[in-house]
DNA sequence: GGGATATCTCAGCCGCGATTGAGACACTCC
DNA sequence: GGAGTGTCTCAATCGCGGCTGAGATATCCC
């Protein structure tokens, strides 16, 4: 019962909040419909623009502008194919994505 | 070796994305600096709007706004203080926090 | 070299969502 | 009942971010 709700509500004084800048950008990145489907087609394997273009219904360069910004945040990794090197494939970094989900247990636990 | 990247990328057809709506919408929660520091501060028991407005340096009304986000997810829970029934006290839900949690490790494995 | 294909970049438009402001509602104390 | 306090609701504004369109770059094939 002393666990109970506090008798008097501004009797609590220093309440901080933790700093959320960081876990909000990642989730900003995954509050996406094209983003998070990118990430879900890469959880199967490295794939070209115009795979992801194709299986999203989405224009390329719409596609390149998302995997751009997952690429600055270290989600993604993009080579060239080998064969033909006008396709750029990209594939998960898995380490980041680990760290992104980190962020987001930290805060629901 | 087999495992390497296709020779001909669009001789993969059927490529699908999977459904990512509520995945989405859970992040879209997150991504936004006055939620992600209310449900941080939740972390530690309950608090009271003017508490969280406080801490968090926005307005109540604007507080109340975003509780109101988080509660029609499911996220969090009102109920009023037993002593002042004007003080609305706001506690997660840990079971829907979890089942959150486990969308988005599902997209990020 | 020249044409064709895959990708990238960037300015501009446009819609969604966060914030504001005013007001209404709920509750307590006198 | 009336004043004061905490919370909620909603219309209006405004800024951020996604989509589009056009052009540039990189690579392959003839």
């Amino acid at each position: 019962m002393g666990r109970g709700l506090p008798v008097v509500p501004t009797a609590r004084p220093g309440i901080a909040v933790p700093d959320v800048t960081d876990l909000v950008a990642t989730a900003a990145l995954l509050a996406d419909r094209t983003r998070a489907g990118i990430l879900a087609l890469l959880a199967n394997g490295p794939h070209c623009v115009c795979e992801m273009a194709a299986a999203t219904g989405e224009r390329e360069n719409n596609v390149s502008n998302h995997l751009a910004r997952l690429r600055a945040a270290g989600l993604v990794r993009a080579s060239r194919h080998g064969a033909d090197a006008r396709w750029v494939y990209y594939e998960r970094d898995e380490a980041a994505c680990a760290a992104a989900l980190g962020q987001l247990r930290r805060l629901l636990a």
